[in-house]
DNA sequence: TTAATCACGC
DNA sequence: GACGTACGTGATTAAC
């Protein structure tokens, strides 16, 4: 078989992909659309050109032996952007990956390379293919040799041999140094000859054939002004043709049997593509290496334990409580299983839930317990009254400050990521969704003790990476904690007034039913209410309403383009009491009647601890951070949370405007700081500072705008959502908060110098130091740079809420505690904290709830709360 | 099963 | 000037 060597201009290729892509990153802000674009062309050129030798060849250094004779070679050329140089060395990586040969030789360029071994490679009758983004290469052209230059994009690219060469210039390769040499090159600052193009050289050269022919018959040139331009730079033109011209001949210290292809790393490809996050190509180059891995290639041993000791149990041990339902709140232990110095232990449930030893040792604080999930462990676990307590490492919480945009924190994942690969994910053992299983007890307790080997060799390096960040604190004295107080209002649950909630279905139910005839009357003719798409085509094209803003699928119907409606048909105001009476009966009666507990009448949510980007918490099944406030029919859903004993009372206190003090604090904004010191209405005071008005000028309508533009920027919302919240155009909207920010310099200032603090570290954090990355920061993209400055600007702020709160919480707990109150804390509404209170408690409660909330971190301004209670959660207002 | 639309809270 | 606009959870419909 004829030998075929592929010789790549690595510089080239870098450069185009770089241009030609968007600017992608990882979510640790590692730049890779070279690296990306690279990795595809050299997969397409593997598979369709079937190499035997390869050679990727790189420019060395700033100089080449053609300085030597031409200071001003490459001059005036950009620098490369460092978005890009940064990428050379994955490159490097990706290549060593694939054993694909590279090189460079100091004072040649690539091209130099490429020539010197394409030459040698056809003297042995080799078939040699160029792949490069840069037409100089045409001259290499021959018999053997062709030529692909990138067209458009990387992997779309023009491939020229003597034929296609001569059809497209009507040159000869040879005469392409000819044409570089007339025409100069800008971009490598070659002068050629002024006034010469691709047009006029292409000429000359059909008539004359080379330089040194042109120059030798100039009196033979038609036009005066090209004769004088050719005089003029003759010899420039001479020198302009040595420079383009590739050597052939330069001292590479490589021979061609040395670029034989070999087997590719499959590992390194597959680890280097996962810290890339190429995921689609992950799928299609190494599907059968992502099953190896997941075969997994360590054989681990375990025992399978009849009979419990005590001696199985040594501090730090990891240990998986798998409970496979996604709600863990009743549901079945599947197993356990559990690794420490003295080995991997597996226990059926049943087991452990009945062994004295285990039950001690769990709950022995100074037994470590290294985990995944600790709330999931504690609260399944104290659903068998079995308490745990001594868990001080969660590689899930761990994983989540490290950094929040993961998307997924999955052991195996975690694990994979730091380079142990002898653990399956979840879905691979489990199945997902319909398919979902749980498999035969060796191939479960195999996972369990996987999982929790994971978990034993890899908490020290996390716990590294952790206080490397400075998180080590966030983590070990806030979040543990957190979780294991969040884990006792879960499971402590709210109790609901079953009753009360089924009488507001039926009414709610009736009022939806006779809404809805009315609904149908009025458009002649049966539909649904509750499609979008029907209700579309009623609207605007039965009925002719005008049509105010479109969807991709269709016309939208949301509530503030009805609103925008309401005077132009009476079905309007019917529809839109429709959908917030329909939103009531089935998110808010029938939802949460679902998920009651039918034994206790208690509803227990589970508050995720690891799941918003900014740090706070959110709620799930059901979510009771979003239960109806601001309207009174809604808002009567409250009346159904009760205390779950008699003369117990609902306790709810809230901080007060806490975002805004936070950006007083950050900001050190001294006019915002004398603001909150003063204790002023904080919305009005800057309604006085943006309109320059006095106190008892603010009109109601000013105090509006101004609450909307705080609001914003507690939310980091842009102009445009700053306009749409109070109808009026974008660039009024810009106005506003271009005022805002000259009355407030000093949130100016922290605006300004926030982003570019996350420029140039690519994260931003808060007080306690959470962590949170913005790769698109340095976007050209406007639309995502521009979010991510909002996120710069919003997340500090909200997260410094977030961690304020969560501090309180910790604190709350303990004092409850070492008070000795019966009253327990059931729920945490990002700004609000609710709790049941035996009526004997409430004095107590009215003093310490706002002490330990107001002092849970000390800022420049003082930090407000306000409670109230009631017999309902609605009462508690 | 998944995507799109809508609506609720902070 | 671009273009789609805080974060989450959940219900419903309509496509596959």
């Amino acid at each position: 078989m004829k030998n075929k060597l592929v010789l790549i201009d690595g510089n080239s290729i870098a450069y185009r992909a770089f241009f030609a892509l968007p600017l992608l990153s990882t979510n640790k802000g590692i730049y890779t659309n070279a690296v990306y674009g690279f990795t595809t062309m050299l997969l397409k050129v593997l598979e369709e050109e079937k190499p035997t030798h390869m050679l990727v060849a790189f420019d060395a250094g700033k100089t080449t032996f053609r300085h030597k004779n031409y200071q001003e070679y490459k001059g005036g050329r950009q620098k490369t952007p460092s978005e890009l140089s940064e990428q050379f060395p994955f490159i490097r990586e990706l290549l060593d990956a694939f054993n694909i040969p590279r090189y460079e030789l100091d004072q040649y360029e690539a091209d130099d390379i490429i020539g010197t071994l394409s030459k040698k490679a056809e003297e042995e009758d080799w078939e040699v293919k160029v792949f490069s983004g840069d037409k100089d290469l045409l001259q290499l052209v021959s018999d053997h040799v062709t030529v692909a230059v990138t067209k458009k994009g990387i992997t779309d690219v023009d491939t020229y041999n003597i034929e296609a060469l001569h059809e497209k210039y009507g040159l000869s390769p040879d005469q392409i140094i000819d044409m570089k040499a007339l025409m100069g090159d800008k971009s490598d600052n070659i002068p050629g000859v002024p006034g010469v193009g691709e047009k006029t050289a292409l000429k000359l050269l059909h008539e004359f054939g080379t330089v040194d022919k042109v120059l030798e018959s100039i009196d033979q040139i038609s036009g005066k002004k090209m004769k004088e331009r050719l005089e003029e730079n003759r010899d420039q033109a001479l020198m302009s043709k040595e420079l383009v011209t590739i050597l052939r001949e330069t001292p590479v210290e490589i021979s061609i049997s040395d670029l034989q292809l070999s087997e590719y790393n499959k590992q390194k490809i597959s680890d280097l593509f996962k810290e890339l996050e190429f995921k689609s190509l992950l799928g299609k180059f190494s599907d059968d290496s992502l099953e190896e891995q997941e075969m997994l290639d360590e054989e681990m041993n375990y025992e399978i334990v009849e009979e419990i000791t005590p001696e199985m149990f040594v501090s730090p041990t990891a240990l998986v409580v798998e409970v496979n339902d996604e709600n863990y709140h009743n549901a079945p232990i599947q197993g356990i299983g559990f690794v420490n110095e003295k080995g991997r232990f597996y226990l059926s449930t049943e087991k452990a839930l009945t062994s004295d030893y285990f039950k001690q040792w769990a709950k022995d604080p100074g037994q470590e317990k290294l985990t995944f999930d600790a709330k999931r462990a504690i609260v399944s676990l104290g659903w068998h009254e079995v308490d745990l307590e001594g868990v001080n490492f969660d590689l899930l919480i761990a994983s989540y400050l490290l950094n929040p945009a993961e998307s997924s924190h999955d052991v195996a994942d975690i694990a994979n990521r730091r380079g142990y690969a002898n653990v399956q994910h979840d879905e691979v053992v489990y199945g997902k969704g319909a398919k979902r299983k749980i498999p035969e007890e060796d191939v479960l307790s195999e996972h369990l003790i996987r999982k929790a080997d994971a978990l034993f060799r890899l908490y020290e390096q996390v716990s590294e990476e952790l206080k490397e960040n400075s998180q080590y604190e966030l983590f070990s004295e806030l979040e543990m904690p957190l979780s294991v107080v969040l884990g006792k209002m879960e499971r402590q649950g709210v109790e609901v007034d079953v009753n009360r909630l089924e009488n507001m279905g039926k009414e709610v139910d009736e009022k939806l039913q006779r809404l809805g005839k009315e609904i149908h009357e009025l458009a002649g003719v049966e539909f649904n209410v509750n499609s979008p798409k029907q209700l579309g085509e009623i609207l605007f094209e039965k009925l002719q309403l005008p049509v105010v803003k479109k969807t991709k699928t269709g016309y939208s119907t949301s509530a503030d383009v009805l609103e925008k409606l309401a005077d132009k048909h009476e079905i309007i105001p019917k529809i839109l009491d429709y959908r917030q009476l329909g939103k009531l009966y089935s998110t808010y009666i029938e939802g949460l009647l679902k998920v009651v507990n039918k034994e206790s009448n208690k509803i227990h949510t589970r508050f995720n601890q690891a799941i918003t980007q900014t740090g706070r918490l959110s709620s799930t099944d059901p979510n009771l951070q979003n239960i109806p406030i601001r309207l009174e029919e809604g808002r009567k859903i409250r009346q159904a949370f009760i205390p779950a004993q008699d003369d117990w009372v609902i306790f709810a206190a809230d901080y007060s405007q806490i975002e805004l003090r936070v950006l007083a604090h950050i900001a050190k904004d001294e006019k915002l700081i004398d603001a909150f010191n003063e204790g002023m209405d904080i919305h009005t005071k800057t309604a006085m500072d943006v309109f320059g008005a006095k106190e008892e000028e603010v009109t109601a309508d000013m105090r509006r705008h101004a609450k909307a533009v705080n609001f914003g920027i507690v939310y980091g919302i842009s102009d445009y959502g700053l306009s749409q919240s109070l109808g009026i155009t974008r660039k009024e909207a810009a106005a506003f908060i271009e005022r805002y920010l000259e009355s407030f310099p000093g949130v100016k200032a922290y605006m300004d110098d926030i982003i570019q603090q996350a420029k140039r570290d690519g994260f931003v954090t808060t007080l306690l130091n959470r962590r949170r990355y913005l790769p698109e920061i340095n976007s050209r993209n406007f639309n995502l740079r521009s979010f991510a400055e909002r996120t710069a600007m919003n997340t500090p702020i909200q997260g410094t809420a977030a961690d304020i709160i969560k501090l309180a919480m910790v604190e709350m707990a303990k004092r409850l505690e070492s008070e000795g109150l019966e009253t327990k804390m059931l729920l945490q509404v990002h700004d609000e904290l609710i709790f049941e209170v035996p009526k004997c408690e409430v004095d107590v409660l009215k003093k310490i709830v706002p002490e330990v909330m107001e002092s849970a971190l000390s800022l420049d301004v003082p930090l407000r709360v306000d409670y109230s209670y009631g017999s309902t959660w609605y009462d508690a207002k």
